[in-house]
DNA sequence: ATTTTTGGTTGTGTATTACAACTATAATGA
DNA sequence: TCATTATAGTTGTAATACACAACCAAAAAT
C-alpha cells in the first residue's frame, strides 16, 4: 500500500507544490543530476506520473532534460542554475516553519523528540518491509 | 493549507478505506451518533463531499441516516451493530499493525517515543493555529 | 411575513493518478 | 548478425477524489 503526503497541487511554498519540491530535492541531493528513471521508485508513482509531475518544472527551466551518458533512451534531469536557487529557497521556507515547530517544544526535549521521531519513523518502515514488497500486510 | 493522509479508496481492512475508518471511529467515540454536519470540520471537505463518502457506509448498512433531533433539516449518522463491530475489527487490525512497528522499537523507550510523538504532533497543531485559519505561514 | 441563513443533495469541472498502447533504443540469444 | 525480448519515456484514456455552484427545504432573524 503507498501512502502519499500532500499530494495536491496546491503550492508549498514559492510557486513549488511539495512533489516538486521532492523532485528538486533529490536532484539536488544527488549532486544536481538524477535520472528520470530513478524518480519513480523515489516517489512510488507510475513512469507516466513522473513525466507529468516533471513537465512543469522543465517548463519553468527549474531543471533540463538531458540524454543519459551510457543509455539513449534514459533522461537525466538536470537542476539548472534557477533550479538551484528555487530550490534553497523553498528549503528556507520549510525550515522556517519547522523552526516554529521547534520553538513549541519545550527546550529540553527537543532532542530527545527529534531522536524518537527517528526510531518511530524507521520501525515503521522496518515494519512495512523498507522498500521491499509489502510486509505490511493488514490481512 | 490541508493535509490529507491515506485518501484513496484503497481498502484498509475489512473492505474498508481510511476515509470510511475515520467516519466511523469518529461515531463511535461520540457514542455511535453523529451529526453529518460535525464530519465536514472533522474531515476537512466540503459538505457535498461529506455527502458522497458517507454514502458506501449507508449502503453497507454501517451506518443510517436518521433526522437530528432539534433540527429536522439535520441528519445524524448512527452506528449499527454492523457498523458497530466493524469498527471493532478494523481497530483490532489496525492495532496489529501498529503492534508490528512497536515490537521494532527497543522495549525501554517505546514509551518515550510514543511521549515524544504526542510532543511533536502537539507542537505542529499550535503552530498551524490548531483550528483557527491557517497561522502556518510560510511566506 | 418576508428575508436570510443553514443543512444536505446533485450537477459539473478539474486534478491526480494508473493502466494500456506506442515508439525508440538496448540487451539477449540462436 | 538478425530476431526476440526488455526497458525508457510519452501520450491517450478512464477512474477517482475533490471543490464549487445551484438548488431545495427547514430554521432563524428581521
Amino acid at each position: 500500500m503507498v501512502m502519499r503526503l500532500f499530494q495536491s497541487e496546491t503550492v508549498l511554498c514559492e510557486g513549488v507544490t511539495f512533489a516538486q519540491f521532492c523532485i528538486l530535492d533529490h536532484a539536488a541531493s544527488r549532486g544536481g543530476r538524477i535520472g528520470l528513471s530513478d524518480l519513480h521508485g523515489l516517489l512510488s508513482v507510475e513512469k507516466s506520473t513522473t513525466t507529468r509531475m516533471v513537465g512543469p518544472l522543465v517548463r519553468r527551466k527549474l531543471m533540463e532534460k538531458a540524454t543519459s551518458a551510457h543509455d539513449s533512451r534514459a533522461i537525466d534531469l538536470v537542476l539548472t542554475e534557477k533550479g538551484n536557487e528555487m530550490h534553497e529557497q523553498v528549503w528556507k521556507c520549510l525550515s522556517g516553519f519547522l523552526e516554529g515547530v521547534m520553538r513549541r517544544i519545550p527546550g529540553d526535549r527537543r532532542h530527545e523528540v527529534l531522536d524518537a521521531l527517528g526510531i518511530f519513523i524507521r520501525s515503521i518502515r522496518r515494519c512495512c518491509g523498507e522498500n521491499a514488497g509489502g510486509a505490511c500486510d493488514c490481512e
